[in-house]
DNA sequence: ACCTATTAATAAAT
DNA sequence: TATTTATTAATAGGT
């Protein structure tokens, strides 16, 4: 139809390739529509030209269109799409609901509460302190534990000490009064008590033990 | 085109309508098809029969065009799925946040805690509760206010009922020792006291004032 | 489904 | 790009 008969192939030439298309898509998209009103049928038409805009012509609406084809062709993408939505609101509520649990027990939101509610979140508030004082009365007790040990040690270190001065005080005063003249490794193998405590300790026994529990990891 | 001109409304034939229908939905692929072949456009046409079963002509894959139509339509499906996705990922995020706020402050997750957690926690719970007992003595005060109030009109009505007793019971006294009898109407005049507080109430005074506060919106 | 008179679409020219 | 027009294509109604 035209001024001539055309093979049905690409148009190489640019310029009546794009007058053909903006006639011929106008001539679709009226054919569409007389289609869809003439037999009253669902018609949905998509048309990219050549700017990569589409145009669309759709009986009634295109998303429910496509919708239609996909449930029924069962490309379904939109049946994700519903999943999706559906969880998201789950997890909104959920969000709602968490946020509002918290500002109850933030105590906000008292301003329209009445005395019943009050009393609720006092009881609520009483029975957390309870808990929490519970841990911390724990926690006190290991440091006390703690600081027990600790105390434990650094006396005996300090009584071990004061027995080592003792000791060399008094090897002194002997080596004084018998006016003897050994030197003092000499004296210190002879006169060696036999009990270890009152054995002058090396540095390394005052080290703290290796079994000792980890201070740092107490917290300390 | 035809043997004679129609006009494009619903075809009310129904014969004629499904003829037409097939017709045109022939010449209309075929003109979709020549389009897409002519002008190497991309074009989808989907056309619901009245059967519903969908006939489709696609110049590529029905789907990649619907992709490529909802991705530049927003409406698209891929980039609507992404947003939705790291939505969901956000609200998701939120959600663990407030359940991890929410434990806390119920004194839940406490096992892991250290006195400065504790310590925390214990001057939290603090503020929250001074800022609930406030609420509570304000619902307190405004209570005993209310009580106040109840129980001085209740006072008010129970002395006027006293005073007035007190009054006919004079006069009947009065009445008894003089050994007279004047009707009660004209003793009532004569001997009435000046003092309004005397003065038998009449009925209408012991009602609730309307002047007082509502009782009811006051939460009782 | 086919026929065909008639209308509609459109290719090429302007 | 829009209009014109000669020509082809589509199709309404009849068979």
């Amino acid at each position: 139809m035209g001024r001539g008969k055309i093979e049905i192939k690409m148009i190489e030439n640019e310029s009546n390739r794009r007058v053909t298309f903006s006639k011929r898509k106008g001539g679709l998209f009226k054919k569409a529509r007389e289609l869809s009103v003439l037999c009253e049928a669902e018609v949905a038409l998509i048309v990219f030209s050549g700017t990569g805009k589409p145009e669309e012509f759709a009986s009634s609406s295109m998303k429910n269109i496509l919708e239609r084809y996909k449930s029924c062709t069962g490309m379904g993408i939109l049946d994700y799409q519903d999943q999706m939505l559906s969880e998201m609101a789950r997890i909104k509520r959920e969000n709602e609901i968490l946020h509002a649990e918290l500002r109850y027990m933030m105590g906000e939101d008292l301003d329209s509460s009445n005395l019943n509610d009050i009393t609720h979140l006092e009881k609520h508030l009483d029975d957390v302190w309870t808990h929490v004082r519970k841990r911390k009365d724990k926690l006190m007790d290991s440091r006390l534990e703690l600081q027990k040990k600790k105390t434990g040690l650094e006396e005996q270190i300090h009584n071990q000490l004061n027995e080592n001065i003792a000791y060399y005080h008094r090897a002194r005063m002997e080596e004084e009064d018998n006016q003897q003249s050994y030197c003092n490794y000499a004296f210190y193998q002879l006169e060696r008590p036999s009990s270890p405590l009152n054995t002058p300790p090396s540095a390394s026994e005052f080290r703290l033990q290796p079994n000792q529990p980890n201070l740092k990891d107490s917290g300390y």
